[in-house]
DNA sequence: CGCCACGTTGAGACCGGTCAAACCACGTGG
DNA sequence: CCACGTGGTTTGACCGGTCTCAACGTGGCG
């Protein structure tokens, strides 16, 4: 897990004195004009070193919380490397994975409006938070538009996101619903520059059926089915391992699955 | 529907020199500093007037599309009468109501990230809309940033709101999921200000069911059940009129649905 | 080794989907 | 005025996908 967590990534930043080059177009649009779906990248640190502010660094590793349901909100958090689960509670208690988060996401957007975090934020895997406050993040983005704009389209791909994940709750069946889950786990790895042809399910059977909205034993079933179908492989070693040959065959998986009386196998 | 559309709410804004009260607290975050889920209410639409922003007011009726997904994105709207339901739209055709919105609320933010909306805005009542180019909105922001704190309020609402439907999609019962729709409906009249004794839905039961992630027979099958519980009541004129005594009930009845084996009656 | 958490697989029950019929409100046109 | 058609809603009967419960397998660790 977490490769290439360089001794360098954990020293102070605040150095790399400004040097934006300047954009054609309006500075609160993304500076370098990507395709529709892709991930800012990199370029978000590096503006981040730039503009001085004071991040505070904090390694995590499996199970660690960044921030629990009720917390004060004062910052907003950068993953900058593992992955974190986000986890609503109600008020009579049920509890729901709401989001799995990535390399380069950022975490809190839900306290904004009430002033304190809708949901615990819980690393998943080993990995890094960069931590800023939001009031200073808001105060240097006054000034650095573009930095602006990167945060608005980070909150705009999480609702996006938020509502892709509604359509297939709501449209799939178990099964499709299981290779869906994998297959935006591709796409993020894949958006991320990350090899894709094989994935660490770093979360349990009961996590992931959680999230789908079904139970732990449905996952096993779904991906046991999937596996038979040869659309995935386990890999020798341990069942969270899993290859995936071809990623376009779990998109057919799920098409093939909305015709009637289809089952995956 | 729509009550006290003023003639007076149809002519143009850029009136009212600027005069806003001075706040102690820093002043991207909420001005009145109201409590955690309260709606701000109408401190928007005098702060964009105020900002001089140049606002393409429309009227628009049941059915009228707002924008639809893949159009062009260059507009926020704010929605100032009226209600109106996101659909999202898979690639294989599937389709899926992912929100409902109403006075007060934005509409448009999931077009920031990729310049194009991700899925289609339709009226479902009367209503009126206000356009805001989201370049120049952002413009005016940066000189106001009480303004900004305001849109990102918006956004992490959106997010919270979109956390919660995916709770209740994944954690509870058919029966308990349209108790909680009404629930919410009842939530967001009560946080505008209106009547919660009564609600019109303005949806079909088709509709509700595609939202809940449910057939409408079973929508249908759970409003007669909870009108069977006296937990609603239908009005006399139209099975589209709810009456709801105590909107309290709605949630006892969710929470009794929760333990095993009791169903709504 | 035993223990424990996690994962898999099977058998039966049940919730909700599917299909079908009937009802209702509403508008149109004879 | 009523006949008729239409779209939305309700209700019932049946079926199937998931859940529930249970047993078993597996890998990690003291």
């Amino acid at each position: 897990m977490l490769q290439a967590l360089a001794p360098a990534a954990v020293q102070h930043p605040c150095s790399s004195p400004s040097a934006a080059g300047s954009t054609t177009e309006a500075p609160w649009q993304r500076g370098s004009a990507p395709g529709p779906q892709e991930h800012p990248g990199t370029e978000l640190p590096r503006l981040l070193q730039q503009c001085g502010l004071p991040l505070r660094r904090r390694l995590v590793h499996d199970g660690d919380v960044i921030y629990r349901s009720g917390d004060a909100f004062t910052d907003l958090h950068l993953l900058h490397a593992g992955i974190v689960k986000t986890v609503a509670t109600s008020s009579d208690g049920r509890e729901q994975v709401v989001g799995l988060h990535f390399k380069g996401d950022w975490l809190g957007f839900d306290g904004i409006a009430g002033r304190c975090y809708g949901c615990d934020a819980v690393a998943l895997d080993t990995g890094e938070v960069w931590s800023v406050r939001y009031d200073t993040l808001i105060a240097a983005a006054l000034d650095r538009p573009e930095l602006l704009g990167l945060l608005h389209a980070a909150m705009s791909r999480e609702i996006a996101r938020d509502r892709a994940s509604m359509l297939s709750l709501c449209t799939l069946s178990a099964d499709a619903r299981v290779a869906d889950f994998l297959r935006q786990w591709v796409e993020a790895l894949e958006q991320r520059g990350l090899r894709t042809d094989r994935i660490t399910l770093c979360l349990s059977r009961a996590e992931i059926g959680n999230y789908l909205g079904m139970t732990l034993e449905s996952v096993s079933r779904a991906l046991s089915r999937l596996a038979k179908a040869r659309v995935i492989r386990f890999a020798e070693k341990g069942r969270r391992h899993v290859e995936i040959p071809d990623p376009r065959a779990l998109g057919a998986c799920i098409e093939r699955s909305l015709e009637p009386g289809t089952a995956v196998q």
